[in-house]
DNA sequence: CAGCGTCGTTGTGCTGGCTCAACCTCGGGA
DNA sequence: TCCCGAGGTTGAGCCAGCACAACGACGCTG
């Protein structure tokens, strides 16, 4: 539990390019908090008081229903910064941010924001990166919650959570942080018993291997199949437009 | 068809502050482009070589999927910069732009976006600031598609769109912009046909009056009863925290 | 080591909304 | 004037996935 130092800051995407001294002064001013998995970091509804850097570990954004749904609506992987409603013109927070794992996440007061974009252009123009990244992410889900079966949201959302914290181990990659079937079913608008039986499945299939909060993919190219993502989604880059895309737009 | 006017900038949340001088600037580095209702903007996959600003009309965000589905993911209103993927680190953009109605675009070159938001703070805050309530209408849309029924959801779209770009009309509030039953439904993840029932049921009831491409909501409090936000969504400010919302999170 | 809470599995029935299908209505072009 | 295509309505049947239900397995705490 040593406490995170200059080094370890300039890993981070919106930090990488200052100098040490900068640095060392962005550190004086944050403050850390160490946040057990299972942990809220803050919660909707909340006034946004602090912006926040996660160093290590995953925090899951949710939302919660009047009815007692929960949503996952992202996961943030390390070397991000959440909950800036500072700059979003956010008064108070949208959604509710928890630990998914052990937590190791700086924080500075509003005020220190627009000190931070002023230090260097890339501080902003790298935020807004992290965001256009975020906004993807979030357009896909739409587009899978309105056209994909449940079974291939849950092969995207396997798929998606390996890509972006994925762990190499031995016969497969797992998930990086804990897990449960309940988690799966709300990142994907399903029931846990849905994904409990579709899970089941696979591992009698051999495309995963699962135990208590922890799932590994063994076989993600059949994962990919079952999601049927054609390609289009993550790749950029200029990509050849499939013909059928076309079949309603155009006459 | 005349030509825009530095007046008609200086209305435009993100040039709202800047002086006659750096208006005109702004005017004579932009292209205008004057769009039918029904055409493309912009394609999903083509690279990013200009950001755009809507100066009137209504331009749909959506996405074309291998199987010919087409989802609705935004409706930009005007006096929004769109298509800023400069900003966004994007190549390529991530979905297609079809105006709605007949719209006029001014766009630059994306060597201009520093340029922009070096002229002054409230440029990219601005920009930030219209970020951030799109996340919160596509987190929305993912809780919605996630957990109401199709019912719910054709309300939320309805009453989403009032919100944005109602026009107040004898009897009710009309949608701002041509609209078709098969829109509806590909913003809401149902079918034509669903939605089409729907709204003849509705008709029937007196909650909204349609006709071909436009519909009016007549009944707004009866839709907002269906739709089954009990008021957590859209309104900011410190609202108290219902108590069941805490259900599963808490034991 | 007993008790309990969390997490997971599996079976059975039911239903919201999709698919398939047929038909209607309006408006524009030749 | 007729034709044609886009948009809209309505009916019938079916099935993916949810609700309900009961049970099993692991790991903590006292």
């Amino acid at each position: 539990m040593k406490l995170p130092d200059a080094a370890q800051l300039s890993q981070m995407p919106p930090f990488c390019r200052l100098g040490p001294a900068q640095l060392q002064n962005a550190l004086d001013l944050a403050e850390v908090r160490h946040i057990a998995g299972g942990a809220m970091v803050f919660d909707e509804g909340q006034p946004v008081r602090r912006f926040n850097l996660l160093l290590s570990g995953h925090i899951r954004f949710l939302r919660l229903t009047d009815e007692g749904d929960q949503i996952i609506v992202l996961h943030i992987p390390a070397g991000q910064v959440f909950g800036i409603g500072v700059a979003l013109g956010q008064v108070t927070h949208q959604v509710t941010a928890i630990a998914a794992d052990d937590c190791v996440v700086l924080s500075w007061p509003n005020a220190v924001w627009p000190v931070f974009c002023g230090a260097y252009d890339g501080f902003a123009a790298e935020t807004f990166r992290a965001f256009g990244a975020r906004a993807d992410e979030m357009s896909n889900r739409i587009v899978e919650l309105s056209t994909k079966l449940v079974e291939q949201r849950v092969a995207c959302a396997l798929l998606r959570m390996i890509g972006q914290s994925g762990r190499k181990v031995a016969g497969g990659v797992e998930i990086g942080f804990p897990i449960t079937r309940q988690n799966v079913a709300d990142m994907t608008g399903a029931t846990l018993h849905t994904v409990s039986r579709m899970l089941s499945v696979w591992e009698r299939l051999g495309i995963v291997k699962s135990a208590r909060c922890l799932i590994v993919v063994t076989d993600p190219h059949r994962l990919v199949k079952i999601s049927g993502m054609a390609n289009g989604d993550k790749i950029d880059g200029p990509t050849s437009i499939p013909p059928a895309r076309y079949a309603r737009l155009l006459q």
